[in-house]
DNA sequence: AGGACAGACTAACGCAGGTTGGTGAGGATT
DNA sequence: AATCCTCACCAACCTGCGTTAGTCTGTCCT
């Protein structure tokens, strides 16, 4: 199962042989994109549901004055919205930051797939409820934290979807974004982007080399962020994991 | 047409006698709030899906040390997400603001009803993903704008959003926010939200008595705050507007 | 009538984070 | 090898907004 999308919905739940096959069939059309370069651009007509399936890409909003302010991430695995062929244009766009994989699902297919396999539908909505969720906690995070809890909380949700799709190397993961990039994300400015930083690593929290984020103690980034994974409703892998406890004390 | 939801649905597509009366007669289990009172709480099993036929409503997560963020308001017609008993618990709140009415649709009914109807199921998803918009500007607002324009830019935002049921009254629309909460929804503190509002008032941009808010001058509060309404998507009704011009000019 | 309380509003002060204007290293281009 | 970029990083200064600690008004109790 090399699809990060497939490894991703198990954690919500698991899938047949067939259905992973449906969906894997579905992701042909792969379109490689440069760094820095848009997917979709703000105005553009809604085409196919997008899937990143290598890289990394985020979601922006430009002001008319030229602020920007990135208002998700992709990371492999990740839809944009299963339902966008329903708007007539793009409120926002989607670009790549580093460079990327990204498969073009028909509207056609994307109805045809959750006609078929209602596990699959589910699965596909829980994903996308997901994503809303992180919208939701990114809104908390700009309006209620201050610039280091805002950094370390974002660090956390990163390793976990890291993690989610399993391309997280233990407390590890890349991070392809420059300071401006987080500056763009955290609602901050790129100096106190880079103080920050700075005082994340003072506090033997976070290591940076390269394009690797490494989370040197993930309790206390935790706490430090008042971060709650609740919202990234990854039920199913906790349950299995229960599961495995239960068969290994019963 | 009193059902707010057929007002709103009515921005995106004309809803035939048959396919209104199928929403009416899911909307028939309908509770009364109090002010300030929750409709559900961060942790409950997610029941029906709820629809909000009068008053004022919000999304709000609450940290653990006390820090509220109020991530979406409800107008009348504004359903809480559609497949939300996907997942098993809530990871936030709605609460009341004004006195409401809340009519609760089970899952099956939801169902139901994009299982009979694809005109409705598509108006459905339009709204899902009118809310999910909204929430990415939301994180533009708390993370690009300064508290002046943060404000402009929500109240511009709750005009255009009652307009769309009918419920304005000209530039006017009830506000039934204390300033505490237009805090907690802005990433402001009420104190800075008591400046800000006089700022508005002192530029006779708008007026406010008692539960009212009237906007003076629209065009220039949507200029102040890079109000741009596309990320509403009301584009049925726009273009509703240009057949009607076009069939007076033709 | 009087007390309690919520909510709008104010003043004084402090600080988190923004702004400006840099340096310096590394990588790409010519 | 010289030039250009991009990006991390730094110092000094400034300001928008938060914090604290109020007052005042209207409304609901009793």
């Amino acid at each position: 199962m090399n699809n990060p999308l497939l490894r991703k919905l198990s954690n919500f739940t698991a899938l047949s042989e067939e259905e992973s096959a449906a969906i894997d069939e579905c992701c042909k059309d792969v379109r490689e994109v440069g760094a820095r370069e848009d997917v979709i651009a703000q105005g553009d007509r809604t085409g196919g549901v997008k899937l990143l399936l290598e890289g990394f890409a985020c979601r922006y909003k430009t002001l008319e004055d030229g602020r920007r302010q990135i208002v998700a991430y992709f990371v492999p695995g990740d839809l944009c919205d299963l339902r966008v062929f329903i708007l007539k244009r793009m409120d926002h766009s989607i670009g790549a930051i580093a460079p990327s994989k990204i498969a073009t699902i028909s509207p056609d297919n994307v109805l045809r797939l959750m006609h078929t396999y209602p596990t699959l539908t589910t699965a596909l909505w829980w994903s996308t409820l997901v994503e809303e969720a992180i919208a939701r906690e990114w809104i908390v995070n700009v309006g209620q934290r201050n610039a280091l809890e805002r950094m370390a909380h974002l660090f956390c949700e990163l390793l976990y979807r890291y993690r989610a799709v399993g391309l997280n190397q233990d407390l590890s993961c890349t991070l392809p974004l420059t300071q401006v990039e987080l500056a763009e994300t955290l609602g901050l400015s790129s100096v106190h982007v880079n103080r920050t930083l700075q005082e994340l690593r003072r506090q033997q929290l976070i290591t940076l080399n390269g394009r690797t984020l490494t989370i040197q103690n993930l309790r206390a980034l935790e706490e430090l962020s008042l971060f709650n994974a609740e919202y990234l409703h990854l039920d199913y892998s906790a349950e299995k994991h229960r599961d495995v406890e239960r068969e290994g004390t019963g």
